[in-house]
DNA sequence: GCGCGCACGC
DNA sequence: GACGTACGTGCGCGCA
C-alpha cells in the first residue's frame, strides 16, 4: 500500500460497525457497569479515527453511517440470541455522540438508508474507481479492503466485493489465510455468534460445511436437497434452514446502492474546533481534548496524541504510529510530575562515556605487582570486585581470573591459571584483602563471586553494595543485565561477553580458552563499569528512599543465600530411581487406556493432538473452548468439566500428573546432583520477582509437589546429608493474611488473630453471620477462597470461577465480606488512592513497586495495576519478613557456631539440615527469629510452626 | 531457538 | 466468543 499516493485514497469508516464492536467489548465484560458518557463506543470510534488520520493522512474520507440504525440487518442479527436484544438501546444512545464527533472532525457523511458500509464500498467498486480513486474501508479491526480495478482486493482479513457469495468457511479461511472461523465473520462485517452459522447451520462445523458445499455447489442446493442428507447431519441441515438463509443474506454485499462518487463530497475540511471542544467536554475526554486542542497537534505526523493510543478494545497499540511513541513510563512522569523520572533521564547524559574517557586497565601477573596491588587494596575504603570463571554454575566452576577497581577508569585483572594449586597460591596472597572487615565490596551479583570464592575457602567479611540489587530496589521490574545498566546509567555499551566466547550454543567457548589480554580488557572493564554504576545508583537509592530495604535486607541476604546454595540439599537417588519406574508403569497404563477408549493412537503428551481427538473425533464437547492460537484448550479446568461423564478424562489427567512428576522432578533432580557434594545446589534469583520474593532454579526447589498424594512422595527424596542429621522445616502460619490484618488494622481480623481463632472459620462466621462453632465445611472453604482472593486483588469473576459458583453469589459473598471487614475494604481503596497519588506502593520495609499504569484511562490496564497495588505490599512484606528472618537465623547460627545449616527457602518456609544434638536448641531460636523478624502493626501476632523428620515430607 | 500450553509451588 | 484470574520455573510439543 505504500506506493499508493495519498490523494488517490478515499477512506470509508463504518461508524455503526465500530460502535457495535465497542459495545460488545463492553457488555462482554460483566464488570463494566458504567452507563456513563465515557464509554468504549465513543472512545473506540475516536481512537480508530485518529489512528487513521495520523497514520494515513488521507485527504479524502467519509463516514458511512448505517442510517437506519439499527438497520433491518442489524436488527435481525441481534435477534440471533434473545439475551442480546438489549444491544440496540445502548447502541442508539451512543449514536448522537458519535455524530457530534463526526461533525467536529468535519468528516463527510454518507447516508444511504438501509445499506451497510460494505454495500457502499461494494457499489463504489463499480462507480468510484472510475474517478481514479482507491477506496479503503476501515473495518472495526482496522483491516483494509482495497479497491483495485473495480474489485475489492483483500489484505489480511477483508471481504470479497461485487456479488459476494457465501463461501464455505474453510474455503474462505484458506483463501484469505485465516486461522479462525470467527474471523470470517469479522471479515464479512458481522458479529460473533454467526460463527456457528457459516454457512448458517448450527452444529455444522466448517469442515462439514465445506464438504456439503463442494457436493451441492451452492447453499440453496444444499437446502433443497436436505432430505437426502442422512443421519444427524441431515437433521441439522433441515433445522438450520432459516438461519442459513439469514446468514447468507447478512453476508451478501449489495452492489446497487443508490450512491454516486463525487470527489468533492469526500474531501476533508478543517476541524470544527469549537464543536470538538464541546463534545470532548461533554464526553469527559479531558486528556484527549487537551492534547488535540490545547496543543497544535492536528494531523502533523509525529504528533499522535498519546492518550488515545489504544485500539478499539482498549488494548495498547504498539508501534502502529509512525511517530515514536512515548513509553508509558514517560507518560506517567509527565502527568504526575515525577521528578525522579526526569532524573533518570539526566543520568544517562550526565554519566561518563567510558569509551571517551581515558582509562587504564592493567593485567597483574608478577608476584611483585600482586604485592603492590594487595598493598593498595588494603588501603582502599571501597573496592569493586569481579570474577571470571569457566562457567555459570558457581558450584562447579574454576576461577579464570579476578578484577579489582577502586578508581573510575582504572582496573586490574589478575589471571588465574588452570593449575588449581597455582590459583590457590594467588588467592592466598589476596587473603588479607578478602578478610578486611572495614571495606565496602562493590559488585554486580556478588552472590556469584562470593560463592566462587567460598569454594576456594575464602569469604568476604566487609559490607557489600551490589549494583544488581541496587537496581532491583530502585526499579523492581525491568531488565538488569550489566550491559543494560551500563548503557542506561553510564551511556556506554561495554564489550559483550559473546564477543569473547561466541554465541551461546554448543560451539560456545570456555573463558579458559580466551587469550588473557582479551579477557583482561573485558574483565577490567566490567569492574570499572560496576564501580561507576555504584556511583550513579547510590544517590538514586537515597532519592527513591529505598535505603532500608537495600542495606538492611537485600545486601546482607546475598551472603546468606550464597551459603545456602553452597550447602545444597541431599537427594535420595535410589528412591527417585525406583519411583521413576513406578511412575513410568502407571503412566503407560493410563496412556494405553486412553488410546483404547479413544480408538486411536496419538501423542497424548501433545495438547494439540489431544484436543483434536477429544473434540473432533470423540466430540466430547460441541462448544469446546479454544486457546488464542486456535488449538482446543485441554487444561485441567476444561477436562474436569468433562470428567464425570467420561472415564477417558480421568486417565488423561492421571497421565498428565504422572509424566509431569516424572519429567520435571523425579528424572531431572538426579541430573542436577553436584559431583563434588552429591547434593543439589539450587540457585536463588534475588532480583527477579517484582514483589520482592526470591525465585529458585536449577533445580527449582520452590515448586516441589505437595498437593497430591503421588506428588507429595517426591518430598521423601529430600533427606539430611548424613545419618547424624534430620531435616527441620519451619513455616509461617497465614502470614499474608496476618499482614493484611496488620497493615489494614481491620479490628475484626486483627482480633481473630489475637485470639488465635482459625482465620477462615472466623471469616466464614462473619460473612455468613453464624457462630464460629456453626460454620460448615463448605462455608469455611468459601471463606478461604475469599481470603485468598483478597490477597490477590481478585474480583467476583475470579472468585466465582474458583469456587464454581455464580457471579451473583460471589458478589454477595464479597459485598458481605466488605461490610464485615470494613477495614480491609478501606485498606484496598486507600492503597489504590496512594498508588494513584504517588505512582507506587510499598511494603513495611519500604520496598517499592512503581505502577505506571495506575492512572491509565484503559480499564483493563488500570485494573491490572490496581490488583498489583493491593497484592504487592502484602506479598512484598511477607518477602521482607522472611528475608529478615533468614538474616537473623544466619547470624544466630554463626554466633552459636552451630553446625546445622539453613538450606532452603520456599516463600513462607525455611528448611534446615540439622545436627540431631542441636535440634532442640535451634528450634526455639529459629521460631524466635521468624516471629520477631518484622513486627506487624496493630500488635497482630506472627506465628510459625516447626517440625523435623528424616525427610522433607516428614519434617513438614 | 522460541512461543505456547500446561502444571507444579506459595 | 472474548475478557480477565498475584508471584514464579520448567517440561514437551510444534514450528521455523
Amino acid at each position: 500500500m505504500e506506493n499508493q499516493s495519498n490523494d488517490k485514497k478515499v477512506f470509508l469508516l463504518d461508524a455503526l460497525a465500530l460502535i457495535f464492536r465497542a459495545y460488545y467489548a463492553l457488555i462482554r465484560n460483566p464488570r463494566i457497569t458504567s452507563k456513563g458518557k465515557n464509554t468504549n463506543a465513543q472512545f473506540g470510534f475516536i481512537n480508530t479515527l485518529l489512528d487513521l488520520i495520523n497514520n494515513q493522512k488521507p485527504t479524502h474520507m467519509a463516514v458511512c453511517f448505517d442510517t437506519q440504525a439499527p438497520t433491518e440487518r442489524h436488527t435481525e442479527f441481534t435477534d440471533y440470541k434473545a439475551n442480546r436484544q438489549e444491544a440496540p438501546e445502548d447502541l442508539l444512545a451512543a449514536i448522537p455522540d458519535i455524530k457530534k464527533l463526526i461533525r467536529g472532525f468535519n468528516i463527510p457523511v454518507l447516508e444511504v438508508d438501509g445499506y451497510e458500509a460494505d454495500d457502499v464500498i461494494g457499489t463504489l467498486s463499480k462507480k468510484g474507481a472510475a474517478a481514479g480513486y482507491e477506496v479503503f474501508m476501515v473495518t472495526p479491526d482496522k483491516d483494509y479492503g482495497q479497491l483495485v480495478d473495480g474489485n475489492i482486493k483483500i489484505y489480511k482479513p477483508g471481504y470479497q466485493g461485487g456479488d459476494a457469495e457465501i463461501l464455505g468457511a474453510k474455503e474462505v479461511c484458506e483463501k484469505w489465510n485465516i486461522k479462525e472461523v470467527h474471523q470470517v465473520i469479522d471479515i464479512l462485517g458481522l458479529m460473533g455468534d454467526a460463527v456457528d452459522n457459516i454457512p448458517g447451520i448450527a452444529g455444522v462445523g466448517e469442515k462439514t460445511a465445506a464438504k456439503l458445499l463442494a457436493e451441492y455447489g451452492t447453499l440453496e442446493n444444499v437446502l433443497e436437497n436436505a432430505d437426502k442428507i442422512k443421519g444427524a447431519l441431515g437433521e441439522k441441515v433441515r433445522n438450520g434452514k432459516n438461519s442459513a438463509i439469514l446468514s447468507k443474506k447478512l453476508a451478501t454485499i449489495i452492489t446497487n446502492v443508490p450512491i454516486e462518487f463525487h470527489e468533492e463530497d469526500f474531501r476533508l475540511k478543517e476541524w470544527n474546533r469549537d464543536l470538538l471542544k464541546e463534545v470532548f467536554i461533554e464526553l469527559e475526554f479531558k486528556t484527549v481534548a487537551k492534547r488535540i486542542l490545547g496543543e497544535e497537534l492536528s494531523i502533523v505526523p509525529g504528533a499522535v496524541p498519546q492518550g488515545v493510543q489504544t485500539d478499539l478494545f482498549g488494548n495498547a497499540v504498539e508501534g502502529k504510529s509512525k511517530a515514536e511513541p512515548k513509553t508509558p513510563k514517560a507518560e506517567v512522569a509527565e502527568e504526575t510530575g515525577d521528578t525522579d523520572r526526569a532524573e533518570d533521564g539526566d543520568i544517562v547524559h550526565a554519566g561518563k562515556n567510558i569509551q571517551n574517557t581515558a582509562h587504564q586497565y592493567r593485567t597483574i601477573q608478577e608476584e611483585a605487582a600482586i604485592k603492590n596491588l594487595v598493598k593498595e587494596l588494603l588501603e582502599e575504603k571501597e573496592i569493586c570486585f569481579d570474577t571470571e570463571t569457566t562457567g555459570i554454575d558457581a558450584n562447579d566452576v574454576e576461577l579464570v581470573g579476578m578484577s579489582f577497581s577502586f578508581k573510575p577508569g582504572e582496573a586490574y585483572y589478575i589471571p588465574c591459571p588452570a593449575d588449581q594449586e597455582a590459583t590457590r597460591a594467588i588467592l592466598k596472597q589476596f587473603e588479607p584483602v578478602f578478610n578486611r572487615k572495614d571495606v565496602l565490596w562493590i559488585g554486580q551479583n556478588l552472590k556469584y563471586d562470593m560463592l566462587v570464592l567460598k569454594w576456594y575457602g575464602y569469604e568476604l567479611f566487609g559490607e557489600t553494595f551490589d549494583t544488581m540489587l541496587a537496581h532491583y530496589v530502585i526499579e523492581p521490574d525491568g531488565k538488569r543485565s550489566m550491559d543494560m545498566l551500563s548503557a542506561r546509567f553510564l551511556g556506554y555499551e561495554p564489550v559483550h561477553i559473546e564477543e569473547l566466547i561466541g554465541k551461546k550454543g554448543k560451539n560456545q567457548l570456555n573463558m579458559r580458552d580466551v587469550a588473557i589480554d582479551k579477557i583482561s580488557d573485558y574483565a577490567a572493564e566490567d569492574a570499572d563499569i560496576t564501580l561507576q554504576l555504584k556511583q550513579v545508583l547510590s544517590p538514586l537509592i537515597k532519592s527513591k528512599e529505598v535505603e532500608k530495604v537495600f542495606h538492611e535486607v537485600e545486601n546482607p541476604l546475598a551472603k546468606v543465600l550464597m551459603e545456602m546454595e553452597y550447602e545444597g540439599v541431599k537427594v535420595d537417588q535410589d528412591f527417585l530411581h525406583e519411583y521413576s519406574k513406578e511412575l513410568e508403569r502407571e503412566a503407560a497404563k493410563a496412556e494405553d487406556s486412553v488410546y483404547e477408549q479413544a480408538g486411536v493412537k496419538f501423542n497424548l503428551a501433545s495438547p494439540k493432538q489431544l484436543g483434536e481427538v477429544l473434540f473432533e473425533k470423540l466430540k466430547l464437547d460441541p462448544k469446546a473452548r479454544k486457546t488464542k492460537t486456535g488449538q482446543y484448550a485441554t487444561g485441567e479446568d476444561v477436562l474436569m468439566k468433562l470428567a464425570h461423564e467420561n472415564k477417558i478424562v480421568e486417565d488423561i489427567l492421571a497421565f498428565r500428573e504422572l509424566t509431569k512428576l516424572k519429567s520435571t522432578y523425579v528424572d531431572s533432580l538426579p541430573e542436577l546432583i553436584n559431583r563434588k557434594t552429591g547434593r543439589v545446589h539450587t540457585s536463588y534469583a534475588q532480583a527477579v520477582a517484582v514483589t520482592g520474593r526470591l525465585s529458585s532454579n536449577n533445580p527449582n526447589l520452590q515448586n516441589i509437589p505437595i498437593r497430591t498424594e503421588r506428588g507429595r512422595e517426591i518430598r521423601k527424596a529430600f533427606v539430611p546429608r548424613d545419618s547424624n542429621r534430620v531435616l527441620i522445616s519451619a513455616d509461617y502460619s497465614q502470614i499474608e493474611l496476618r499482614i493484611v490484618a496488620g497493615i489494614s488494622g481491620d479490628p475484626a481480623m486483627c482480633d481473630a488473630f489475637k485470639k488465635g481463632i482459625d482465620i477462615h472459620t472466623a471469616t466464614a462466621a462473619k460473612v455468613y453471620g453464624v457462630e464460629e462453632s456453626a460454620v460448615t465445611k463448605e462455608q469455611r472453604y468459601k471463606a478461604k477462597s475469599v481470603n485468598f482472593g483478597i490477597i490477590y486483588g481478585q474480583g467476583a469473576f475470579g472468585l466465582a470461577d474458583n469456587l464454581g459458583i455464580s457471579r451473583t453469589e460471589a458478589k454477595e459473598i464479597i459485598d458481605n465480606y466488605k461490610k464485615q471487614f470494613a477495614g480491609i475494604d478501606t485498606y484496598m481503596e486507600s492503597t489504590k488512592a496512594f498508588a494513584r497519588e504517588n505512582g507506587y506502593v510499598q511494603t513495611l520495609m519500604g520496598r517499592k513497586r512503581w505502577l505506571r499504569d495506575i492512572n491509565s484511562s484503559n480499564f483493563t490496564v488500570r485494573g491490572f495495576a490496581e490488583r498489583n497495588a493491593i497484592n504487592s505490599p502484602i506479598q512484598g512484606t511477607a518477602a521482607d519478613m522472611i528475608k529478615l528472618a533468614m538474616i537473623k537465623v544466619y547470624h544466630e547460627f554463626r554466633k552459636h557456631k552451630f553446625e546445622s545449616r539453613m538450606i532452603l527457602q520456599v516463600h513462607d518456609e525455611l528448611v534446615f539440615d540439622a545436627v540431631k544434638e542441636e535440634v532442640e536448641t535451634i528450634k526455639p531460636i529459629i521460631l524466635d527469629c521468624m516471629r520477631s523478624a518484622l513486627p506487624l502493626p496493630n500488635e497482630v501476632p506472627v506465628e510459625a510452626e516447626i517440625g523435623s523428620g528424616i525427610n522433607w515430607l516428614e519434617a513438614h
